[in-house]
RNA sequence: UGGGGCGUCGUCAAGCGGUAAGACACAGGACUUUGGUUCCUGCAUUCGGAGGUUCGAAUCCUCCCGCCCCAGCCA
């Protein structure tokens, strides 16, 4: 990890830039606004935030993070970290540590507060047996299939499992049977006792127990049962004494359940309040196919900077302050809802336009030799490594007689509205000189291979000449005999298409020009010992951040975070849509 | 077709009976040694639809329409 992330660890949820635009509101903070003015949990606020170690994290669980997180912070309440590992056959710690990281890099800090569901398993297991003794929970032994045959449908009632009216006894005898390893994994299930009739379908006697003969990566052998997740979870929050428990929207049948179990035991009891889960589009944000896309190898793993993972995002090159924001900025609220991709371009660009450091990178080059400058000479040309932060300083940048430019910065026949490069045209050299085209060099095949060029000593600095001049365009370009190479690796959409899931398999809409990779780029030589996980804004370009994982000492990979916004590009476009 | 949730600008999203915030996107313009940034300007006479209550309705009532979730021993 990067010292400058590590940096933003540090200064976590103190971030200047969200300090100023204040606390959120949303529907949820005014319902813990109210609780606290009537004093519903003695004006406590807890929060947490509950994963199942099954997968990495998303941009969608960064709202929930930002949210449970941020509005612990904003009524100096606590937010835990717990994770809801009560599926073994899921679960790993591979997944556990992923998500720690995660959370930490952007930005939340959790204190002594991560908790295990798997630490409460011999609490739950208590509360299983007192509702068993209440009469409120049974063994079934029906089949897998035959559950689903008795829960009935969506219209039609179920039916009660002739295991039902067991005994109390012999519900506890059964339970202790299971909980030894007495019983095989699909023989029976523990059930709570409520109504096959519900037209409510979780209440149909829910399981809330069923045996697994898979050691568990917390609890190893120690377990044959393990709990469901409507079992676990309220309790969970019962336990830690959780004020909201927030999720999402999906659980909103569950709550009834929630609550039913929490009442049944008469404990501790939290509310549960739902929010609507983030759509984003272009990509897609479910846990499962986002497997999918990593197992059948259509990225290069979880951390593929294309992904929608934090992960991903971050070996992108996206920050933890541009996500925060983002996820401040989308709002909160019940409806489904997809949020548009350049909305998160834009909380990207926001905070790089102000931190990150201006440099000249050419990556398509085009060779440029600038005929009545001396043959051997060069000099060293003063640039602003930030023109929103003067405190960021100078650097130097070496000029010669032969340099390289953008190859879409020159046309030969240039349409309307192109202000770059052309025959006979002047230009500004970016803290160079101005210069203007003569001649134009191709290859066999048509190709231009060659600019031929004049510069203006007077213009030195790219200052306006005596005579008051102006020119239209100012170009980027790097010396030919000083620059470095380098490979950049331009990052698009993941799918070119808003929402992969509307029709066919969404992965016929992966985007094959998500990632190109370019090896013939030629960077200013200072580029050469960039450290690894570092912003810079390649100036006209993009974005653009030294991977953290393929750079090697002396040979930066770039991957491109974002793009500038680009009046041109949309100009082209314009001008193509009509046949211009 | 049972139950539940939800419909406010292209996309998010405020609004909580007193006459439609804000952001992104988009479109103009100013400035500019990044076609970047910044700065102005424009962008819902109308809140899924139809009725009703009211001096007054996006907000209350009625009916209708549409979208989403639930039939895992997943979470």
């Amino acid at each position: 990890m990067s010292g400058e992330n590590r940096k933003g660890v540090e200064n976590a949820q103190v971030d200047p830039a969200e300090k100023d635009d204040g606390a959120s509101s949303n529907f949820i903070t005014h319902i813990v606004e109210e609780d606290l003015k009537t004093g519903k949990y003695d004006g406590r606020v807890v929060t947490r935030f509950p994963p199942e170690p099954n997968g990495y994290l998303h941009i969608g669980h960064a709202k929930s993070i930002c949210l449970n997180f941020g509005i612990a912070k904003q009524y100096q309440g606590t937010c835990h970290l717990r994770f809801d590992d009560t599926n073994p056959l899921k679960e790993s710690v591979e997944y556990v540590e992923s998500i720690k990281e995660d959370v930490r890099w952007l930005g939340f800090d959790w204190e002594d507060h991560l908790y295990y569901t798997s630490d409460y398993f011999e609490m739950l297991y208590q509360s299983a047996i007192q509702l068993i003794e209440k009469g409120k929970a049974y063994v079934d032994s029906l089949t897998p299939d035959q559950i689903r045959e008795y829960r009935g449908t969506l219209n039609e009632p179920g039916k009660e499992s002739p295991y039902r009216n067991r005994s109390v006894a012999e519900n506890l005898g059964l339970f202790e049977k299971m909980a030894n390893g007495e019983l095989g994994e699909e023989s029976c299930v523990l059930r709570a006792k409520i109504d096959m009739a519900s037209p409510n379908i979780v209440m149909r006697d829910p399981t809330l127990y069923r045996i697994r003969r898979k050691d568990h990566h917390r609890t190893g052998s120690k377990w044959c049962v393990y709990p469901m997740y409507d079992f676990a979870h309220c309790l969970s929050d019962s336990i830690e004494k959780i004020t909201h428990s927030i999720c999402t929207i999906e659980f909103v049948n569950n709550r009834e359940l929630y609550d039913w179990i929490l009442d049944a035991l008469a404990v501790y009891h939290p509310q549960q309040i739902e929010f609507a889960r983030l759509n984003l589009n272009y990509t897609i944000l479910s846990k499962r196919r986002l497997i999918q896309l990593v197992e059948e190898g259509h990225v290069n793993g979880w951390d593929d900077p294309r992904m929608p993972t934090i992960s991903g995002l971050k070996r992108r090159g996206y920050t933890p302050a541009a996500i925060r924001k983002f996820c401040d900025v989308i709002g909160v609220a019940r409806r489904d809802s997809t949020v548009d991709i350049s909305l998160l371009e834009h909380c990207l660009r926001e905070d790089l336009n102000v931190s990150a450091p201006r440099v000249m990178a050419v990556l398509n080059p085009l060779k440029l030799v600038i005929e009545n400058y001396p043959e051997d000479a060069s000099e060293m040309l003063d640039a602003v490594n930030n023109p929103e932060d003067a405190s960021m300083g100078k650097r130097e940048i070496p000029f010669s007689r032969v340099i390289y430019v953008e190859q879409d910065d020159f046309m030969e026949n240039p349409p309307k509205k192109f202000f770059r490069l052309a025959p006979g045209r002047e230009v500004r050299l970016r803290y160079a000189y101005f210069i203007r085209c003569h001649d134009v060099i191709k290859d066999e095949e048509g190709n231009v291979v060659e600019l031929r060029c004049t510069y203006d000593p007077q213009t030195r600095g790219g200052n306006s000449p005596p005579d008051g001049r102006k020119v239209k365009a100012t170009l980027h370009w790097v010396s030919e005999k000083h620059a470095i190479n380098a490979e950049v690796r331009l990052y698009d959409h993941l799918f070119n298409v808003e929402n992969p899931l509307q029709s066919g398999d969404f992965r016929q809409h992966l985007n094959p020009a998500s990632l190109v990779v370019l090896t013939n780029c030629r960077l200013e030589p200072g580029l050469l010992h960039a450290s690894p996980g570092a912003h810079f804004q390649f100036e006209r370009l993009g974005y653009f951040f030294s991977d953290p994982v393929d750079s090697l000492p002396q040979k930066p990979v770039f991957n491109r975070v974002t793009t500038l916004r680009d009046t041109w590009a949309k100009i082209k476009k314009a001008q193509g849509a009509t046949g211009g």
